[in-house]
DNA sequence: GGTACAGCGCTTGTATGTAAGCCCATGACA
DNA sequence: TGTCATGGGCTTACATACAAGCGCTGTACC
């Protein structure tokens, strides 16, 4: 007996937009309106501009009034920041880690990387992956709650990470969480920080690459122009 | 020209809403309405709804469809969690600051410690120069644009703050600012460090004490049972 | 051809109406 | 006295109507 898990309209529209603009599906610069959005999800416009206006808080999409809403552009400012946060985060929960940790999160984690092998190809199911690896290392330090604010903070850092998914083989990122759980596991508890480091640093480099082949996903500086009807997405 | 400051009557909703909760003005387990609300400031139900809702994503409140939505009573799961990130950040900021910081910032910080001393006995000015100090140091690593996702998480941590103002004298807090910033600026990075730390965890002590004194502001465990009524503010 | 201006279409912001459901009080009944 | 059914009043969730304003586009004029 949950006390409110309704399965509320809202939460549907919010989950479904959040997924297509960090997936990319909805680029960023893309135009949104509240009635085209309603009339294809079949809703009204209310729960579309719940959903809008919670995702702008995020900052993952720009609302100007009487003028248009608009996916964000990625801005440096806020990857960077984001990067800083998880890594301030991730890298401090692992000095909570008990020396025995919970068997049965260790047990998840060890499962993780097996199918993170196995769907080395598959970028989304990688990346859903990664995410769930991420955030069972803070399972272990009992920090697991602490991952929806990670979450929300670091949407303009995940779609710059899609974005640079060409540039280092997914091989390389399973063989570092490999090496990370394996430190921790045995104690080593500075080698485990360093090879963490190392990762995320590895993952937030590749972004510097990507912007510069596509620049215009990018906002250079606080100049937010809206730009009318940019791209029409969606279905 | 700012793209959207537009004073909309939603951002005032939410911002004098918050301010009653973080307050305590609005006290954990207080019942809310839309109509009451949106009667008692004058406005529809539509920014009122909108605001509730952005408060329930900080977890400030909480809304149960068809029943009500209630100020969130204190959990301390939350603050923990909060007081985690928090450490994290500032601790992990701590060490990018630049040998040279910006003599801009470092004298606001030495402005802002003067006024400290001044506001002593005044608690709510005193809070609000505190959260200016430690959003100042990030400044000086060049990570203030983190804060607003520190302050979005802490809500909880915040109210348990207010109500254990009476356990510790505001000097010793002054005081311990006054420190961490003599032994940053004097480059003594690791000083500052544990100074800042001791800090940290001494207000998050005094949360420990105040819970044995008003249980019922604290959530013990999940159960989130609404309580129709149980209190009536706000003017 | 170039430029200024007016109007129209679209946008979001706000207000209000409708629907569905929970809680509690009231009263019948054993 | 205790217990259970029922209805009314309240709630939020969603749908719709209205208001205000930006920006493009066509047109008149030079």
């Amino acid at each position: 007996m949950p006390p409110t898990p309704a399965r509320t309209s809202r939460r549907a529209v919010y989950d479904e937009l959040r997924r297509r603009v960090l997936s990319l599906e909805l680029p960023p610069g893309a135009a949104l309106s509240e009635n085209e959005l309603a009339a294809a999800l079949g809703v009204s416009r209310t729960p579309v501009r719940e959903s809008l206006i919670l995702l702008s808080q995020e900052g993952l999409v720009q609302v100007f009034a009487k003028v248009g809403s608009f996916v964000s552009r990625v801005d440096p400012d806020r990857v960077a920041d984001a990067q800083f946060l998880r890594e301030a985060v991730e890298l401090a929960s692992l000095a909570d880690v008990p020396s025995d940790p919970d068997p049965a999160a260790v047990a998840d984690l060890r499962e993780n990387l097996a199918l993170q092998h196995l769907a080395a190809d598959d970028v989304e199911e990688f990346f859903r992956l990664d995410e769930a690896f991420h955030h069972g290392l803070l399972r272990l330090a009992g920090h697991e709650n602490v991952w929806p604010t990670v979450v929300a903070a670091k949407g303009h850092l995940d779609r710059a990470r899609r974005l640079g998914l060409g540039e280092t083989s997914t091989q390389v990122f399973i063989t570092q969480h490999a090496d990370v759980l394996d430190a921790l596991l045995a104690g080593r508890r500075e080698e485990a920080r360093t090879l963490m480091q190392g990762h995320l640093r590895r993952v937030f480099a590749d972004i510097q690459r990507v912007r510069e082949r596509s620049p215009d996903l990018f906002a250079s500086n606080a100049e937010a122009v809206p730009t009318r009807r940019s791209v029409a997405v969606w279905e």
